[in-house]
DNA sequence: GCAATTCACTTGCATTTTGCAACCTAAAAA
DNA sequence: TTTTTAGGTTGCAAAATGCAAGTGAATTGC
């Protein structure tokens, strides 16, 4: 069983029931799309790039509305389309998002930019802020852009605008 | 597959890339046994209370391991016995460990005392700085308790008395 | 000294979850 | 009206998980 919806009940310890709702492979993934990229479709979440599969994605989704971590709602312009926003218990993931993001930043190899990595580390307040004012405002404009797969050039500085 | 070891190079998104390792169900658990309880053999480990399968705790040890979490060196008191330390990388998850506590303790229904996670809350860097010391000194009296099911429902008493 | 116990696993097997591809339905576009 | 798009569902094989039982080496009890 990778990650039992029933809840167990396996001890009162808050790390465990935390990763009751999130310890797999995607549900964090999801979050993380939703809170810095600003995805909120189905389809955007299909594509970021991770490889998920539609029924795993369609599962999680149902999972984390059901955990209070994100709710949806229909698409005003697009009768067919669903968008998909993180309550209040969701967007204050954000920490655990960021620390995640340091921590494996500097202990995995990753494609993130050594400069921008430093600067969230050094004004972790600054970027919790940022989070949930796009939150609260809906905006939907990347946070971070997706670190794409740029094998080997470590220093080439893409596009990062600015928040 | 739940928790792929053959990392599959999805994205170089560190989150990504951190959850290859320990987006799972229990490899958290364990590093936070180790961080926070002063765990360090096998036999500890599988009576912390979650009900690990041993099979899956020899696994999660080995991944935990082999992606430089955690080494293992032999007791010097007990030829039996080996002792599972975390490496400098794996005591560096103490903020994502401090932060996944105080979420799940805001919300989630969990037994954690309110006012031992205000403490910490209001004072993360003291929290992580005696986390580091107790690990540099190879402390293993327990930073925090393993929270005890002090409420009502006593599920079922099954035989996991011994063996 | 020797049997019993303990520690750290391993093995077999049934169940559950995952990944993949194909398919489906309603709404929007052409 | 036909085609395309969004958001799923379904079926199935492969992998991971949970459980009980077993293994072998080191240690303890007597």
């Amino acid at each position: 069983m990778a990650r039992p919806s029933k809840a167990k009940a396996r001890s009162g310890c808050p790390v465990s029931m935390s990763l009751d709702l999130l310890g797999d492979r995607w549900s964090l993934l999801i979050v993380r799309d939703m809170m810095v990229r600003g995805y909120r479709t189905f389809r955007e979440f299909q594509h970021a790039g991770e490889g998920i599969a539609t029924n795993i994605l369609a599962d999680r989704l149902q999972k984390l509305e059901s955990g209070g971590i994100l709710k949806r709602e229909p698409a005003a312009e697009d009768g067919r389309s669903t968008h998909y926003r993180l309550t209040a218990k969701g967007i204050a993931l954000a920490p655990v998002l960021l620390e995640l993001l340091i921590w494996g930043a500097h202990h995995e190899n990753t494609d993130a930019p050594c400069a921008a990595i430093d600067a969230m580390e050094q004004n972790r307040a600054a970027v919790i802020a940022e989070t949930y004012r796009r939150w609260e405002q809906r905006d939907p404009t990347p946070l971070l852009p997706p670190f794409k797969m740029q094998t080997k050039t470590r220093k080439k500085p893409k596009g990062k605008s600015r928040k």
